[in-house]
DNA sequence: AATACCCACAACCGCATCTTT
DNA sequence: CAAAGATGCGGTTGTGGGTAT
C-alpha cells in the first residue's frame, strides 16, 4: 500500500524497524522530517515518528496495565478529559496511544455503565421532596486582616488573597500548594494543567496586565463570607463539583 | 471446519499549535 | 507580522488473533 506521494503505508516489517532504530540511535529523536531520508525508509515522517514513539522506543512498557495505573487513568481522565498525552505523561512507560486504546476498549464501557447506574440511582422518586442545594463558598475568614487584595502572583499566575501589611498570602483551598511554592497547583501528585486553573478556574480578574485584579474591602467585620469578584454560580457548579468528586469514582 | 463476532492495538488522517524564515 | 514548514495530538480506521456459534 502506498500513499499519493509513493510512500509506503500499513504495517511495518522487521527490516524497517531495524532501519528506524539504527537511525534514532545514531541521530537521536527529533528532526522527524529528516528521518526517512537518514534511515533509508520509504515512509513519511509522521509514520516514522509514530512507529518510534508508540512501539520501538525502549522506554515503552509492554506489559498490561496494573491496577494502580488503571486507577490513575480513571482519575486523570475525570480531571483532564481526553487529553491522552497529559495522562500518559503521568504513567511512566505508557504512550498516549496505549492509554487511549485501553480507555476505548476497557474503561469507556465501565465508566458509561457506572454513570448510567448513578443516574438511575439519582432519579428523583415521586415521593421524594425537592431539596434546596446549598452552593459551597470558598472561604470564611476572621476579621483582623485589614485591607485585602486579589493579586495575580508573578510566577504562579494565580490570584491570591493578600494582606497588605504582612505580605502573607491566603489562597483558596484547592491551590494552596501552588501559592506557597510558586509552582503548578496539584491534587495529590497530579498537577492541575495550567489552562484549567488559570483560565477557567481562577481567571476572574478583568485587568490581566495589572498586579491587582480585584479587591475586597468588606473584611472589617468579624466572620464574613468572602465573595470573589465576577464569579457567578456556574463557577461553583462547574469547578467545585468537579474537584470534589474527583476522588469519588 | 467454517463463519461471525469481538477485542486489542497499530497505524493513518486531519487539525491545531509551535517554530522558523 | 505573515507564511510556510515541522511537530504533536486526538479521533478514527484497519487488521490480526481469539472465541463463540
Amino acid at each position: 500500500m502506498e500513499n499519493t506521494k509513493g510512500r509506503k503505508k500499513g504495517a511495518w516489517i522487521y527490516e524497517e524497524d531495524k532501519l528506524l532504530k539504527a537511525c534514532i540511535n545514531k541521530y537521536g529523536e527529533g528532526k522527524w522530517h529528516l528521518v526517512p531520508q537518514r534511515a533509508g525508509l520509504n515512509r513519511c515522517r509522521k509514520s516514522c515518528r509514530l512507529r518510534w514513539l508508540n512501539y520501538l522506543s525502549p522506554n515503552i512498557k509492554r506489559e498490561s496495565f496494573a491496577e494502580d495505573e488503571i486507577d490513575m487513568i480513571l482519575r486523570l481522565h475525570k480531571l483532564l478529559g481526553n487529553r491522552w498525552s497529559l495522562i500518559a505523561g503521568r504513567l511512566p512507560g505508557r504512550t498516549s496511544n496505549d492509554v487511549k486504546n485501553y480507555w476505548h476498549t476497557n474503561l469507556l464501557k465501565k465508566v458509561v455503565s457506572k454513570k448510567e447506574e448513578k443516574k438511575e440511582k439519582e432519579k428523583p422518586k415521586e415521593t421524594m421532596k425537592m431539596h434546596e442545594v446549598i452552593k459551597p463558598r470558598p472561604l470564611t475568614l476572621s476579621s483582623n486582616f485589614g485591607k485585602h487584595y486579589f493579586v495575580k502572583q508573578q510566577n504562579c499566575n494565580v490570584p491570591i488573597d493578600c494582606d497588605d501589611d504582612t505580605e502573607t498570602a491566603r489562597v483558596p483551598n484547592q491551590i494552596a500548594n501552588c501559592a506557597s511554592s510558586n509552582s503548578q497547583p496539584s491534587l495529590g501528585n497530579i498537577p492541575i494543567p495550567f489552562e484549567m486553573w488559570s483560565d477557567s478556574l481562577w481567571n476572574f480578574g478583568e485587568e490581566v496586565g495589572s498586579e491587582i485584579i480585584g479587591s475586597c474591602s468588606s473584611l472589617q467585620e468579624k466572620n464574613f463570607n468572602m465573595k470573589f469578584p465576577n464569579v457567578d454560580d456556574s463557577f461553583w457548579d462547574f469547578n467545585l463539583c468537579d474537584f470534589n468528586s474527583l476522588w469519588d469514582i
